[in-house]
DNA sequence: ACCTGAACACCGTTCAAGT
DNA sequence: ACCTGAACACCGTTCAAGT
């Protein structure tokens, strides 16, 4: 209709979405500003405006990344019927997201952010390693499970210092917690990244996934982290 | 002591050592043949004599990391005592590999060679998945467990079209072999994403390392899988 | 506030020419 | 057989100028 196509109010949208089909196509390597300015109609300056560089474009992009990754785990939960069936299938939408979109996923690990935007990325990380645990089933009592939203730092020592009492039952128990979720967002990303360098097949990736589940499920660590509902 | 420092039988060698070494200080996206060429004191046109573009550099790099994590499993191996203890000291070689070559990790395991180059990356890869294998203790009689040396492609299904008779005992023993040995670079791999990415810390990323030998051992699987020696 | 377009330094790739 | 150096197209980044 118009002569000059849009870019009006939401370049930066826009320069998101072209980035998110390019990545699929030529991978960050072959993600270019210029090239997604002509995308977009605009000048090759025009994209300035609304990232400073092409790291902050990265970085956006990762953020992108783990909320769209977010909404399939939740979709993932909502369909489940059960933990050991919500287990599977929260599995299959990680490996799945991560293959489809293996060089949006490598954005959102690649650690490379700095300052305020590493801080922007590891917060959305939070959100959603927040939901896989929820998905692990309710957590004990008084313990809420959300340590993991603070500092990416830390050292990994976590015992011994906020009780009172040596013998207070169970004091690793949310450790497991924390253990298994990340063990599973390691195995899951593991069995993606086996896949998208053709290590193995898709239908033996599927396979793998479900190997896992079972595996994981069947854990002594599972026992002391994931409860039914 | 000489004028113009070396470049003269080695090139190829000396260019792919300062790529490993570039790799560490500024990742993929940071390596330049143009530097590379620079810090080996030659033209800028140098490299083409030995690699015909960039990917060739890349997947002779790819292929370079594949030998030397081949090199540090084996040595791992070597100085182990007995299957559990071998399996965890094989479990931190991987990550430990995998964290402080980040950068040559993910060209070994990004699957983005063609033709000649991906066949010689798969076979670089092959030869440690094999040892890998090896890690596991004597395979059954009968079965070497050799088939992932051939085509990468395959499509996952290998039941149903070589035994005679339907009821010969334990079919997927090596099917488990497969599945388990697969589930350990996975996980070790994603362990180490973790850690890059900066989601978990090192010693944490230990803990995983420990949790994951612990569990994987533990289980079913590996009971059809792994053999004591 | 947002976009344009020239300018600059850097890059990968090609290729004729040297040794 | 291996390396040099000019040439070309592309890139990210900066910045004065426009609206």
């Amino acid at each position: 209709m118009t002569d000059r196509p849009f870019h009006h109010g939401n370049l930066r949208a826009v320069l998101l979405d072209e980035a998110v089909a390019a990545l699929r196509e030529s991978g960050v390597e072959g993600l270019s500003l210029r090239e997604l300015a002509r995308r977009a109609g605009v000048s090759h300056g025009a994209p300035r405006s609304h990232f400073v560089d092409r790291r902050a474009l990265l970085d956006a992009l990762a953020v992108l990344g783990f909320e769209r990754l977010h909404d399939r785990v939740q979709q993932a939960i909502a369909g489940s019927d059960g933990l050991r069936d919500r287990f599977r299938r929260v599995a299959h939408a990680y490996v799945d997201f991560a293959v489809e979109d293996a060089a949006l996923m490598e954005l959102m690990f690649e650690g490379k952010a700095v300052g305020a935007a590493a801080a922007e990325v590891q917060a959305a990380a939070g959100t959603l390693f927040t939901l896989l645990d929820s998905a692990m089933g309710p957590a004990r009592a008084g313990t809420p499970a959300d340590q993991d939203e603070g500092a990416p730092d830390g050292g990994g020592h976590d015992d011994g210092d906020h009780e009172g009492d040596p013998r207070d039952g169970d004091p690793r128990d949310d450790g497991a917690r924390e253990t298994f979720k990340m063990l599973f967002a390691a195995t899951m990303q593991g069995i993606a990244t086996l896949v998208v360098s053709r290590r193995i097949g898709r239908t033996q990736g599927d396979e793998l996934v479900d190997a896992a589940a079972e595996t994981m499920l069947g854990s002594d660590l599972a026992r002391r982290a994931v409860s039914a509902d």
